[in-house]
DNA sequence: CATCTGGATGGAAACCATTTTCATTTAGGA
DNA sequence: TCCTAAATGAAAATGGTTTCCATCCAGATG
């Protein structure tokens, strides 16, 4: 069943443009976690004219709106990822080849008891070799 | 039982420079998380001439070495904090009053079974109003 | 204590991912 | 078809962080 990219948009209140829809088609296609600026490179082979700020935009909001992940990686950068898994949970990721892989683990709903404030984000990611580039020998990049 | 600065510079085969020993001083006694810019402010009033780079540079290195602690904070901005618990733990950090308090729940051990990989890092993190800043009405600071 | 050496440091400049600004275009409802 | 707020592009700014390199100093050696 292919995504429904237009009703997504609606229901954070955005409009539907052809950019935002090339987007999440370029996130939805890519099989690993990517740049701002790699999509924007795979835009303008869509779009005549597409700029950076734009790109940011868009994946921002998504993010926001939960229809998108970021991957936060130990070089600072940020990095998106769109992850068919609806449900609450965490991700482990591949620092040499992307990948991505759900983590169910969460531990969440005890730490709002714990702290007794209020909980507005948590982060929960793992960072590493995927099996396939630990047995092949390949390291994390930079 | 004040700490052993020296000692835990020396394990890390770091030298032992009154800047580095001031910076540990500085983290040790802030009550909260700090950035490196608000470390070099402090590290001003002891030194007449202290460069941010050096600043940089310790709280790297001494993060590195697990003597402290990176906080990713939601504005992207690297803060750091020196916590006494000396044993495997994460942390839920207030975004209006910067309290850090330890979080027990970690489970990322089967993490590496799950995955089958290689988990060179992982990030758990909650971040929030502590119970304080909730009474008080405080919120989240940019 | 004098000497030596690689690590540590400061200042200035570079870096560069990300954001802001603002004029123009467009989606979507009236 | 019109209208208006949202979306967008180009250019410029931003600003936290890093690099560069000459100088300094911690710590080892004799
Ligand atoms: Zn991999
Ligand atoms: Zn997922
Ligand atoms: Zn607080
Ligand atoms: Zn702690």
């Amino acid at each position: 069943m292919p995504h429904d990219f237009p009703s997504m948009l609606k229901e954070l209140h955005l409009k539907v443009t052809p950019r935002r829809l090339a987007t999440l088609a370029a996130l939805a296609t890519a099989t690993t976690y990517v740049s701002p600026e790699e999509v924007h490179k795979r835009l303008q082979g869509e779009f005549a004219r597409i700029g950076l700020p734009t790109v940011y935009r868009n994946l921002e909001e998504l993010a926001a709106g939960g229809v998108i992940t970021k991957v936060l990686h130990p070089n600072r950068q940020l990095y998106y990822y769109f992850c068919p898994n609806r449900s609450h949970h965490h991700h482990f990721v591949c620092l040499a080849c992307r990948t991505v892989e759900d983590l169910e683990c969460c531990g969440l709903e005890e730490v709002e008891k714990q702290v007794g404030g209020r909980v507005l984000s948590h982060i929960v990611q793992a960072n590493g070799l995927c099996q396939a580039c630990l047995q092949a020998g390949r390291e994390a990049a930079a």
